[in-house]
Order: C-alpha cells, then sequence, then structure tokens
DNA sequence: GTCTATAGATGGATAGAC
DNA sequence: GTCTATCCATCTATAGAC
C-alpha cells in the first residue's frame, strides 16, 4: 500500500494508528493549554509516536488544528441538528421555545458529562471559539446556516416578537453555552464554596433552560 | 533622574511616555490578535519605539500582560462596585436584581461603545480570560471578592433561592457579559442580515437586562 | 533612557536513512 | 510509514555603546 498522502479522506485509515493517537493527543493538549502553548513536540510526545508525524499526516501544525476542529465542530452540529429536527416532529413542526433551546444545550453538555470520553471535545471547541486561526474564523463566520436553522425555530415559536429580538436572545443563550470551560466551572465552585456541582450535567440543562425559557419569553 | 525599576509604581510617570506608549499598542494588539499571536516586536513596531524597551519599562513581555490586565481589571471591577454601592444607596441596602445586574453588565458595555477610547480594553479582558497566563487565572481563581458581592446583593434580592441556584444564574450572566467579543458580534450581524446593530450599547445592556432580568426571577 | 547587536532558546518543518 | 538529525526562522531577553 502506498503511503498515505497528508489529505487523505479520514475514512481511509488502514494504517493510522499514529494518525488517531496523534489526533488524540493534540485535541486534548490543546483543550488543556490553548493551541499557541502546545507544540508539535508536545504533541508527539504525549503521543509517543516520532516528532514527524504531524507533517506526515496532517501536513503541518495548523491543519492538524483545523482538522481536529472541522471533526468535532461537524459532530456537533449534527447532533444539535438531529435534535431539533426531532422537536420539529414531536411539534407539527412548531416545538416551543424550551425544546428548541434544549436541542442547543443539551449536545454540549452531555459531552462534558464526567463519565463522557468526549469531555474534552468541548473544551476543545470552545477554545477554538477564541483562539482559532484565521481560517477556522473564517469558517465559523461563514457556516451560520447550522445557526439560521435555530434562528428560524425561534421565530416560529416566538413570531410576536421583533427577528432582532430573537437574534440577540439566540446570542445570549450561545453566551451562556460558551462559558461552560472548566476554568469557569472551578471558579464558580470557588466562589460559591463548593455549593455549585459541575458533574451532574442534567441538573445544569435543567437550570439553564429554566433561566433561559424565562429570558425569551420575557 | 535615576532609570526607573521595571517594578515602578505607575503613578511615577515623569519620564514614560514610551512606557505608555507601549502599554497602549501592547493592549490593542493583544485584544485584536492575541497573546501568543503578538511579539515583543510587534509592540515595539506599533509603539515606535526600540525593541528593548519592552524589558526595560515592565521587564518581559508576561509582566507587561500582566501589567495591563491588573489595571484594566482593577478600573473594571472598581466602577461595577461603584454601581453596585450606588444601588445599594438607593434602596435601602437591597436592590432588585435588576439593578444589580446593571451595575453587572453596564460598565463593560459603556467601554465598548464605539465612542469610547476604552473600547479595546473590553476586548482585550474578555480574552485575556481565556488566554492569560497561569499567573492571571490564579489571580482570577483567588479574586472573587469582587463577584462575591454581587452574589451576596442577588441572595438578598432573591432569599427564596437555593443558593446554589443563585451562583448558577449569576455564572449565566457572567456567559452573557463574555460573549460581547467583536468576532460574536460580526457573527450575530451575518446571521441576521445585518438586523442586530451593535454600536446601540444602551439598546443592548436593555435587551440584556430584559433577558437576565427575566431568567433570574423564573 | 534609548538604541543596536546579539546571545540563547525554542519551534515548525523537512531531508534522507531504514 | 517511521524515525533521527538537522535546517532555518522566530522569539525573548540582555549586554553594552551612546
Amino acid at each position: 500500500m502506498t503511503a498515505l498522502p497528508p489529505d487523505a479522506p479520514e475514512a481511509d485509515e488502514t494504517h493510522a494508528a499514529t494518525k488517531a493517537a496523534v489526533f488524540a493527543a493534540a485535541e486534548r493538549l490543546f483543550a488543556l493549554h490553548g493551541f499557541q502553548n502546545v507544540s508539535v513536540r508536545d504533541i508527539t510526545a504525549a503521543a509517543g509516536v516520532n516528532l514527524a508525524s504531524v507533517n506526515y499526516h496532517f501536513g503541518s501544525k495548523d491543519n492538524l488544528l483545523f482538522a481536529i476542529f472541522r471533526r468535532r465542530t461537524g459532530e456537533l452540529n449534527r447532533e444539535r441538528a438531529r435534535m431539533l429536527h426531532e422537536a420539529n416532529d414531536r411539534h407539527g413542526g412548531k416545538p416551543p421555545v424550551r425544546e428548541i433551546l434544549e436541542a442547543l444545550f443539551a449536545p454540549p453538555l452531555r459531552w462534558a458529562d464526567p463519565a463522557n470520553d468526549r469531555r474534552i471535545s468541548v473544551q476543545f471547541i470552545i477554545r477554538a471559539r477564541s483562539e482559532g486561526t484565521a481560517e477556522m474564523r473564517e469558517v465559523l463566520q461563514n457556516d451560520v446556516s447550522h445557526l439560521a436553522r435555530f434562528a428560524e425555530a425561534l421565530k416560529a415559536a416566538r413570531p410576536d416578537l421583533p427577528a432582532e429580538t430573537v437574534y440577540w436572545r439566540l446570542h445570549f443563550c450561545l453566551g451562556m453555552a460558551h462559558n461552560n470551560r472548566f476554568v469557569e466551572f472551578d471558579r464558580l465552585h470557588h466562589l460559591s464554596g463548593g455549593a455549585t456541582r459541575e458533574g451532574d450535567v442534567a441538573a445544569l440543562l435543567a437550570r439553564m433552560l429554566d433561566f433561559a425559557e424565562a429570558g425569551f419569553n420575557a
């Protein structure tokens, strides 16, 4: 078998145990320490592979970050879209605000469950949003189609609200979702004297929905 | 006059036009491009001073970041504390939820006004929250006294709510506030087809308060 | 205080053996 | 495909002239 070109589709992972190890180590280190604070040497050392692996399998460090970003955001957006679709089905195409917001909040929270091995992926995505490369920011900028479906659903659920108001409130909800980083959880835990338990994601989801639903229906 | 040691108090700025230029250029570049993406060379070039200025006036690049961070967060926290104090005075020590949240939201929004030259400082602070050094994260972690006053005020305004609920809802409000980055505004502007105008900070404050007050009173 | 020159360290990428 | 050795760019920090 010939060598895999750097831009081979991810499906072709015949001999790519190394590639997977690099992917996993990079995602974890990026999520924990930030993109610029992790070197290719850190990644290959953590993955137990040689230094050249990153460039062989991904072309460059930037490409590696972008590959992780694309896969994880794709998975997250699909999961959100599926939940929104299911909510549509349950309510004849006009689900209530709370179920729309649940489709927005639940997937990243489920991933963030301490028992879920995707826990680190949420942290990666959130970090990538603010520290990503220009290439990634452009993707985020242009790919609003995923959010547009949520905006449409919310406008349909609240036709009495001006569209501008719906957009702003969606923005507030996204702010709530993006603030669920380890660092912020720890700070809250410290502030509350240990009263807040981040491990219970089901309870956190309910809290977020209570807050956001009331805010949306103001 | 002798040379200013790197850790001289900021008050002593007799000959420190250079120091101020470095400070301003660094804050702007950090806010726009992120800490790790800006080199000392970028800063000194933008400030029109020589390369050694950063180390002479601030000791190191890390110290420079920390100095900016400390000053701006100090200013912001003082402004928030002052507004909370005024709300207390207006209501005999028990202000309603909306006025407490206004003390939390209004200062960074006022700064973010396009007509305000502090506009860049808000972006710097928000960025520093997620990209800061370990030293800064420790400060954020330990200095929750500023937030504790808001938590106490909110608990007093809503004694019927469990304290845990108040802390989580404060966390949600902070998420709303921290999401007000240029990048997110642009994305929202794109999503809404231009319907959202970020320039009108008074209107945005009202929108945030409507949403958060309703969420808090759920 | 300001500047140039450079030390010293690190990082991304690649050549070439196997 | 994997690995080592290394090139080369870039960065922070500092020494030392003025």
